[in-house]
DNA sequence: TGTACATCAGTGAACGCGCGTTCACTGATGTAC
DNA sequence: TGTACATCAGTGAACGCGCGTTCACTGATGTAC
């Protein structure tokens, strides 16, 4: 059954969409190259007629999660400034919500254990995220930006990622709270 | 072959030790039950002597994962207090060597996806390390001690997490530092 | 203390299952005339 | 524009493999006399 040019380059689109959304839910090594085409609307089969390999998707499936969600909000806090973006960011809706949140904390401590594609793409994203928070963060030097933008990602990743492995929900609320209380103000220290 | 009372509770010991550094470095889905008694000395038919499931191991390594590492960090750098718990934590040999380190930058997002025995024995660590890290957290009330607990904590983990999963050994460099001057005195603000 | 037997920790083959990947095939699309 | 054929996106069965778990078995340990 083939289909028009068009629709096969709409599929491979659906079918990096609906990966950059699995693998943020269940992990990479949690989701089957046949859930991915089935959630796409394909059949397994014709997955490496479009990749070469699982890693492949997987590498271009980390890229498009960390556009769709670290860019938006970022330039979508802009007038907040650093307070909104974590006020954005530690939020119960983006915790209980992977599959739409974000790449590094969904699956930050599975990277190590990724192919180099993998951990390519997550590094590349992590740069640019970095470099745009490094841009508006206050601070007298460059330098001093640099270690704030790196320490203010850590304590958000970190949070998202302790308020989601824990099985209290009092807890995780606290620890949202915790660090969103801390860091909404941490760049007076220092 | 039997072995004597107190050689199998000895054994049964070692394949905790050796499961909870497997876990940590390879993930708990990255390791077999067969590839953890294999490094225990043992073969994998005698597991379910000992174990109802790998659940169950994967529980108990959690447990003592957390006693291993955060336990003797928290005393080991009692004199220094605050500032020496974050230099030590946030080591490039830490980083570089997972099976022995910290339980929450190890697993932290694969617990979500782990059965519900395994997500308790984190919280129950994780609750149990807050609550020390509290006892030394300066602060004017216990809700901000609290507050400056739980952000400190996720600041750590989210550094250590970062630092291991990019492929760029200046980059990890680099968010080990900026953690590390940012969170030696963080708590001055707020 | 020494012997005879029951116990049970550990062995290794086997199971059912799901995974990533391959492949012969299908039939609508794209192209040549 | 219409027809005949080549192309190739997608199908679904099959592959080899490693996983968690089960089970009949072994033989040293523990126990009863």
């Amino acid at each position: 059954m083939r289909v028009s040019r068009e629709q096969a380059i709409a599929n491979r689109e659906k079918v990096v969409d609906v990966a950059s959304a699995l693998f943020r839910k269940h992990g990479i090594d949690g989701v089957g190259v046949a859930d991915i085409m089935k959630a796409a609307g394909l059949t397994h089969g014709g997955f490496y007629g479009q990749f070469d390999s699982k890693e492949d998707l997987a590498a271009e499936a980390c890229s498009r999660a960390v556009l769709r969600s670290w860019d938006v909000w970022i330039s979508g806090s802009s007038p907040g400034g650093l307070e909104a973006i974590v006020r954005n960011y530690l939020t119960p809706e983006h915790r209980n919500d992977r599959g739409r949140g974000c790449l590094y904390a969904a699956v930050g401590s599975d990277i190590p254990r990724q192919p180099r594609a993998v951990r390519r793409a997550f590094t590349e994203g992590l740069r640019g995220t970095i470099e745009k928070l490094l841009d508006i963060m206050p601070g007298r030097s460059v330098a001093l930006r640099r270690k704030r933008a790196l320490a203010m990602m850590s304590g958000l990743v970190g949070a998202l990622i302790l308020s989601r492995a824990v099985d209290d929900p009092r807890l995780s609320d606290e620890i949202l709270e915790g660090a969103k209380t801390v860091f909404s103000h941490f760049d007076k220290a220092v």
